[in-house]
RNA sequence: GUGCCCGUAGCUCAAUGGAUAGAGCAUCAGCCUUCUAAGCUGAGGGUUACAGGUUCGAGUCCUGUCGGGCAUACCA
């Protein structure tokens, strides 16, 4: 609907002769008073100008002509706002696009033609994932879907490492646990994974082979078993949720090179090197970051001859280039807010156009049981498991709690309120109006013989109350909460956008008889109510939760 | 010490630099012989941590102070 005002005030400057760069920003004003939309325009312009803003909201709504039956009175207010009051029934007439296109509703070609990437996860197959864990999985998992109703084509990714020192370490925790288990006496370090899947492991691996593993130095067996185990694990945890990647990329494969080549980070360090930011002291490599204006230089490859965490990181990021990904999204938490600038700059030096790439930080999870912040750690073996959350509160539940807090802010996971499966849970409430239309839509066909594959929102006119039109409205506002969803990179706008079509669902249920109106008003509440259902199932379907039918 | 995020109702959190700062939970008072009361209506509750600044306008931007989280590795 947004969309809608930009050619005519575009039109009304033009007019006007006055000419900016500005971006038109539509507003819905806090109070009805103020109308339906309004605009600030006269007041950016006026600074440009050096004018009076409220004098030139004058004279741009003199400028201002929109076709019959759409807005019906525009008023400068204030200090210089522009309102804008709509034509009920334009704004039941537009409401029937709801029904014209269905789950396509707010989908726009924004997007068509173009390759995003959306990297999420990501975790190495070092332990069970954690709840912390799950936050960034739904986000990106949001943001794909997101994407995809612009018309990308989303490449969901799942980036991994299992040669790394931290699965040297998880190797040999498998085998200490894996000696124990034959009855030795070791002691297990505290340097090493303490959860209780390691001993798991060891125990299978016991089953199988007895005690014929216990005399082998070679941990490749250890390592090998646990990768299998907890990956397979991440996946079906991933799966109860929804989440599903479409490519595993392996770091590791970073690191190798076909005959008489070299490797993806051999190349990175050659690249930098030709532009001057290499240098190699202390026996390691370094990236001068210093030149950048950074207090220190940062390792790419350490004096082991191994590559630190960056070095491959950037390379990485070459090969979405290199893949032709228009857009890249990567997700990942807070821990992580530092090696993020140094893997854009080597980019950028190298070249690379890095405003194609945008990241989203989401903030940690703390969990509270009864009131008592507990806190994770994957290393110390008490970390909450993201399965025994799902397990207790479920899949819609877990993800909507997820992202119904900003990701800029620390989630508090309240795990008591999680699990009470109670009105108090905001999932409830979402599903609840969803259901009650479905089982509306059920009665309607029983009873009166309703065909709701028929429904083509004609009758939408004829509803005039304030509840009918609010709703109806509130509807029109879903294509663009999906574009501010994706500008700030932010689902959570979809979840308290929902919850305003709800509430106003349930108030229009409330105070309009729906069955026992009259014919033709009783089709019309029925069609209103099909367009309800279907932007509560698209935005559902944005946010991986399930649409019940009935409750 | 330095960098990033946060500080808003009793609690958990919203609010593109816009008009009288909003929801949910909790508290209190109403609404079911009537399509799902997992709902609706109403009330109370605020110096937006604090002090300055920028401008037509600041919860939002800038500076400083206080408080919390994360990071400051030749771990990922």
């Amino acid at each position: 609907m947004r969309a809608f005002f930009l050619p005519f005030i575009n039109n009304a400057l033009q007019s006007a002769g006055i000419e900016t760069d500005k971006e038109i920003q539509i507003e819905k004003p806090t109070d009805k008073k103020f109308g339906d939309f309004s605009t600030n325009i006269a007041f950016l312009v006026a600074k440009e100008a050096k004018r009076n803003p409220r004098e030139l909201a004058g004279q741009l709504i003199e400028n201002l002509r929109f076709p019959a039956g759409t807005v019906v009175k525009t008023e400068v207010a204030g200090p210089g706002f522009i309102n804008f009051h709509l034509d009920p029934a334009f704004i039941m007439l537009s409401a029937q696009a709801v029904l014209e296109v269905g789950e396509a509703f707010g989908s726009y070609d924004s997007g068509t033609g173009q390759k995003a990437i959306v990297e999420y996860v990501s975790a190495n197959p070092t332990g069970p994932l954690t709840i912390g864990r799950g936050r960034g999985g739904v986000l990106g998992d949001c943001l794909a879907n997101l994407l995809e109703t612009q018309g990308y084509t989303v490449t969901r990714e799942y980036y991994f490492n299992d040669a790394g020192r931290q699965m040297q370490i998880l190797a040999e925790s498998v085998r200490y646990r894996y000696l124990q288990r034959c009855g030795l006496e070791v002691t297990f370090p505290d340097t090493h994974y303490q959860g209780d899947y390691i001993a798991d492991i060891a125990e299978t691996l016991f089953i199988e082979h007895g005690n014929d593993l216990a005399s082998r130095e070679d941990l490749s067996l250890f390592k090998e078993t646990a990768e299998r185990v907890i990956f397979s694990s991440i996946r079906k945890t991933l799966e109860r949720l929804s989440i599903s990647h479409d490519s595993f990329f392996n770091e590791h494969t970073l690191y190798q090179a076909p005959e008489g080549e070299v490797s993806p980070n051999q190349k990175v360090i050659d690249a930098l090197d030709e532009q001057s930011f290499i240098d190699r002291y202390d026996n390691a490599t370094w990236f001068l970051t210093t030149k950048l204006g950074q207090e220190k230089d940062k390792v790419l490859i350490k004096s082991s001859g191994d590559p630190s965490y960056r070095l491959p990181d950037i390379a990485y990021h070459v090969t979405k280039f290199k893949r032709g990904f228009d857009l890249m999204v990567n997700v990942f938490g807070a821990d992580h807010i530092d090696e993020y600038p140094d893997v854009q700059e080597a980019l950028k030096i190298l070249g690379y156009d890095t405003t194609k790439i945008r990241v989203a930080i989401n903030q940690f999870v703390t969990t509270t049981v009864g009131g008592q912040t507990v806190k994770m750690s994957t290393r110390k073996g008490n970390a909450d498991l993201l399965d025994d959350l799902i397990d207790e509160v479920g899949a819609d539940a877990t993800r909507l709690f997820f992202i119904m807090r900003s990701k800029d802010s620390h989630l508090n996971f309240d795990v008591e309120l999680a699990k009470k499966q109670s009105k108090d849970n905001p999932v409830f409430y979402l599903h609840y109006a969803h259901a009650r239309i479905c089982s509306l839509v059920r009665m309607a066909s029983q009873e009166i013989g309703f065909n709701e594959s028929a429904a083509t929102g004609e009758g939408l006119p004829l509803l005039t109350s304030e509840p009918e039109i609010d709703l109806a409205s509130s509807l029109l506002d879903y294509p663009d909460v999906i574009q501010s969803c994706l500008r700030f990179l932010e689902p959570q706008k979809m979840v308290e956008y929902l919850h305003t079509v709800a509430e106003r669902y349930h108030k229009f249920y409330q105070e309009c008889p729906i069955l026992k109106a009259d014919p033709e008003i009783r089709a019309a509440r029925l069609e209103l109510s099909l367009c309800v259902r279907q932007v509560l199932r698209n935005g559902f379907t944005i946010l991986g939760i399930s649409a019940p039918e009935s409750m």
